[in-house]
RNA sequence: GCCCCCAUAGCUCAGUGGAUAGAGCGCCAGCCUCCGGAGCUGGAAGCACAGGUUCAAGUCCUGUUGGGGGUACCA
């Protein structure tokens, strides 16, 4: 639609010998009585022509040549914008299309089958995911499901550390509880993990092996035991969350690889490092970031967490994806400006790499804050929650903010269950809708008949049908923006104006006809329904 | 000190530079002879402050104030 609207404005321009020096930006409009689509090139094109742009806009309408039959009016208002009025008929073409399409409404080319890595979650396996893992693992896959549906194909990364100082505590802790477990008095230290589980790790240990490995705080099955327990523990959760990694990638491989060197080699040879102090230095400031970095360590032999870092990202861009999408908490902000500027030592374009940062999850228990901290272990676990309050509901609360902005997540409203829960507002939405369709197939209407759609012309009708068309640049938005908390705004908006439909009209009525129209107009809002919610991992209930 | 994010209704938050700033919760007043009242309708109530850019600023820029996070040879 926005194309023929656009062809419109450029044959008038044409005809009246403008050279626009801007994009002709069509929007849709946000009231109803400023018509369906608006204009403001008048209002562009006021400065350049030195010209009242309401003058401007008379002439454009005024040369627009034939006007399709698609278009009923086209209307000038104050202070120069042009709106235009789309006859019904267009607008329920809507329905057959989304009955055509069915679950692939709303998909988009966006992408043109470009190979994206999302990589998230990424925490390191020394405890059980939080909250705050929590918003970032939803972000990260509803992020991977939208570049999925709008044509991209997505891999979905998980990279761990199991090379460093946090690995190597991991494993202390669970020696601690085992010489506790032996009966023997030793104490853990604020550095150290406190939580519940170390216990249980050191106590299979214990139940497997009994006091064999007392007096070896260093030997490797206490660092790995925990590390497995630990990881089967995360997969667990991600999986109730309906999250699946295509792949762990893990620090130490680089290493076995030679990454490291590798890098390191080339970026001496480069001249991107010089010595000082003993260490070896980056200068990450000629490439773009704030300060020169560390990469090895002189206190002790070995690489900052910097140097796998860079080396890591460079196989995302050697694995050939066109896309490589990076999710942090803001607490890793700092961190990546040195990854892009590595890879730019290394002579890599990096405009394919993008990065979001979301903020943190502020988890507030009877309105006391609680702070999130794997080594204190007084925190509410994500798997807690989910038992609490369900996936759907997890889903939708991390993914319902901005992900700049910092989310409340208060637990006792979480955990009431009911209408306090937006998300029921959707899914009831499709709920009902599933039940008008069983009582529809009682009275004797077939699933695949259809209704004569001329018939849809209420303002509430209407109201709908514009929301249903909205969906797919709605889709391709998120896609570029890679905001789904837009899409969750678009649901709210299509459940409302769905509910607002229903009080207001019947569906299944005496009037045969009209029931067949309507009951495909909400067929269609089902499917899209649906369809958001896939997007967003959320489950679209028949009944509830 | 320096860097990043944020500030919109009593609370939690929407709001692609546009025309009268929207929801939910809470509060007040209404709506079931009828497809699911987990719904709908109405009411009170708001862009932190000061400049600037623009025909047009909640939105962009600068500063101030307030909150969060960084600024490590931890990740």
């Amino acid at each position: 639609m926005t194309d023929k609207i656009e062809h419109l404005i450029q044959y008038a321009l044409k005809v009246l010998l403008i050279e626009p020096e801007v994009p002709i930006s069509i929007e849709r409009s946000r009231r109803p009585d400023h018509g369906h689509f608006t204009s403001n090139i008048a209002m562009l094109l006021a400065k350049p022509l030195r010209r009242a742009p309401m003058t401007i806009a008379e002439e454009i309408v005024k040369n627009m040549g034939k006007i399709p039959e698609s278009i009923e009016k086209i209307e000038i208002k104050n202070p120069g914008f042009i709106n235009f009025f789309i006859a019904p008929k267009i607008y329920q073409t809507v329905v057959s299309d989304v009955l055509i399409k069915q679950q692939d409404f709303g998909r988009s080319e966006l992408g043109k089958g470009a190979k994206a890595l999302v990589e998230f979650v990424s925490a390191n396996p020394t405890g059980p995911l939080t909250v705050g893992h929590g918003r970032q693992a939803v972000l990260g896959d509803s992020v991977a499901r939208i570049l999925e549906w709008n044509g991209y194909q997505v891999d979905r990364e998980y990279y761990y550390n199991d090379a460093g100082r946090q690995m190597r505590i991991l494993g202390q802790s669970a020696y601690i509880r085992y010489r506790q477990l032996l009966g023997y008095d030793d104490q853990l230290t604020d550095e150290h993990y406190q939580g519940e589980y170390i216990i249980d790790i050191a106590r299979s240990i214990q139940e497997k092996y009994g006091d064999r490995f007392n007096n070896q705080p260093d030997h490797e099955i206490f660092r790995n035991t925990a590390e497995e327990a630990v990881f089967a523990d995360i997969r667990n959760t991600l999986k109730v969350l309906g999250i699946v990694f295509n792949s762990f990638y893990n620090e130490q491989s680089l290493y076995d690889d030679g990454l490291i060197d590798d890098v390191l080699k080339r970026f001496k040879a480069y001249g991107a490092t010089y010595e000082k102090d003993g260490a070896i230095w980056f200068r990450a400031g000629d490439f773009g970031a704030a300060d020169d970095r560390v990469l090895w360590k002189s206190v002790v032999d070995e690489a900052t967490y910097r140097l796998p870092d860079i080396a890591y990202h460079e196989t995302k861009i050697k694995r050939g994806y066109d896309l490589i999408v990076d999710i942090f908490g803001a607490d890793h902000h700092a961190t990546y400006p040195d990854v892009i500027a590595g890879l730019k030592a290394l002579g890599y374009n990096t405009d394919s790499i993008r990065v979001l940062i979301h903020q943190f999850v502020t988890l507030t228990r009877s309105g006391e804050k609680v702070k999130m901290s794997t080594r204190k272990a007084n925190y509410v676990t994500l798997s807690e929650l989910i038992d609490e309050v369900g996936k759907d509901v997890v889903r939708y609360f991390f993914i319902m903010r901005g992900m700049k902005s910092h989310l409340n997540f208060d637990l006792a409203l979480a955990k009431t269950e009911g209408d306090e829960n937006p998300v029921f507002y959707l899914q009831y939405a499709h709920a009902r809708i599933c039940s008008i369709l069983r009582n529809a197939e009682v009275k004797g209407f077939k699933n695949d008949s259809r209704g004569d759609l001329n018939l849809l012309r209420e303002e509430e009708t209407l109201a709908l049908l514009g929301i249903l068309g909205e969906f797919e640049e709605i889709c391709i938005l998120c896609g570029k923006t890679m905001e789904p908390q837009t899409l969750t705004t678009y649901l709210q908006k299509l459940a409302a104006t769905f509910h607002k439909f229903y009080t207001v009209h019947r569906v299944i009525t005496k009037d045969k006809e009209l029931s067949r129209a309507r009951l495909d107009l909400v067929r269609a809002v089902k499917i899209v329904m649906s369809n958001g919610l896939s997007l967003l991992g959320i489950n679209a209930p028949e009944r509830m």
